[in-house]
DNA sequence: ACTACGTCCTGCGAGC
DNA sequence: TGCTCGCAGGACGTAG
């Protein structure tokens, strides 16, 4: 589950390999999910940026060609085209092929114009590492839904780039419970500078590795030697030596302490 | 408009 | 050993 540490580690490694160069040749999986990535054919990538979890290649006509890579998305390059897991790719003109694997197929791709966003880009909250959030606008962001923090989190809407394993990590060392509803200026306060924290070790790390993720390099992160809570449930908590506990909130499986979060 | 839940998709691990 | 079954999860669709 690329978040937003692993998706910048992709970013600035895409960067300085797809500026300027063009796309000759692409080919896709004929999902709708994926078959945009043929519409680049002749484009030239002017720009890498991101957007929470969305990559977002400017391309030489003014849109983007906006990529989210799921669950399991992999961008790295490839040889040749017979993988059956590639799900996208596209042939530079400096000759090589930027491919997009994607096991379980949870990715997309796209091809919009940037003031014609859709769907979640289109709601993305702040930056998590920009000026533009702060705790205050945290606070603000949560007050306007009365569903589970955490919850509201995923949704992108209060800060963009937050999955699974960020928004335990976040609460856990927050000491608030992720399936609040409601949480105090102070808490906001404490949950903002956490998940500036947490993204900012990951990205230090080049991000989690569960199973599948790895960079541009094919290398694998090591943030998973650093998680507190994320997949720690039935063993001890850092803070208070209770046993870390698993549950199901809004359909996602959640760990954190019972005793550090309370509601 | 908002909340809650089902759906997509496939590899893997638990259990029989 | 070999099989079935349920789980994992981000974004989106749908129902109420």
């Amino acid at each position: 589950m690329p978040e937003l540490p692993e998706v910048e580690s992709i970013r600035r490694q895409l960067e300085p390999w797809l500026i300027g160069n063009k796309v000759i040749a692409a080919g896709s999986h004929p999902s709708a999910k994926f078959s945009p990535a043929t519409e680049a054919i002749g484009m030239t990538i002017e720009s890498v940026n991101r957007r929470g979890k969305f990559l977002l290649l400017g391309l030489d006509d003014g849109r983007e060609l906006v990529i989210h890579l799921g669950m399991t998305g992999q961008l790295i390059p490839v040889e040749e085209t017979s993988d059956p897991y590639l799900r996208a790719w596209w042939e530079m003109d400096d000759e090589k092929i930027l491919g997009f694997r994607d096991t379980r197929r949870f990715g997309r791709i796209r091809i919009v114009l940037p003031n014609e966003y859709e769907g979640t880009l289109a709601q993305l909250g702040p930056e998590p590492l920009s000026e533009e959030f702060t705790p205050e606008q945290l606070y603000e962001a949560l007050k306007k839904s009365s569903r589970r923090v955490k919850t509201q989190l995923l949704s992108q809407k209060p800060v963009a780039g937050v999955g699974n394993i960020y928004a335990d990590e976040a609460c856990f060392r927050a000491g608030i419970h992720p399936g609040s509803r409601k949480i105090s200026k102070n808490q906001a306060k404490r949950l903002h500078a956490e998940i500036k924290n947490v993204l900012l070790i990951a990205l230090d790390n080049g991000g989690t590795t569960l199973r599948d993720y790895v960079n541009v390099e094919g290398v694998q992160g090591k943030n998973q030697e650093f998680l507190l809570c994320y997949g720690r449930w039935n063993e001890p908590c850092y803070a208070c030596g209770g046993v870390l506990k698993r549950t199901v909130l809004d359909g996602r499986g959640t760990t954190y302490c019972v005793n550090c979060q309370q509601r």
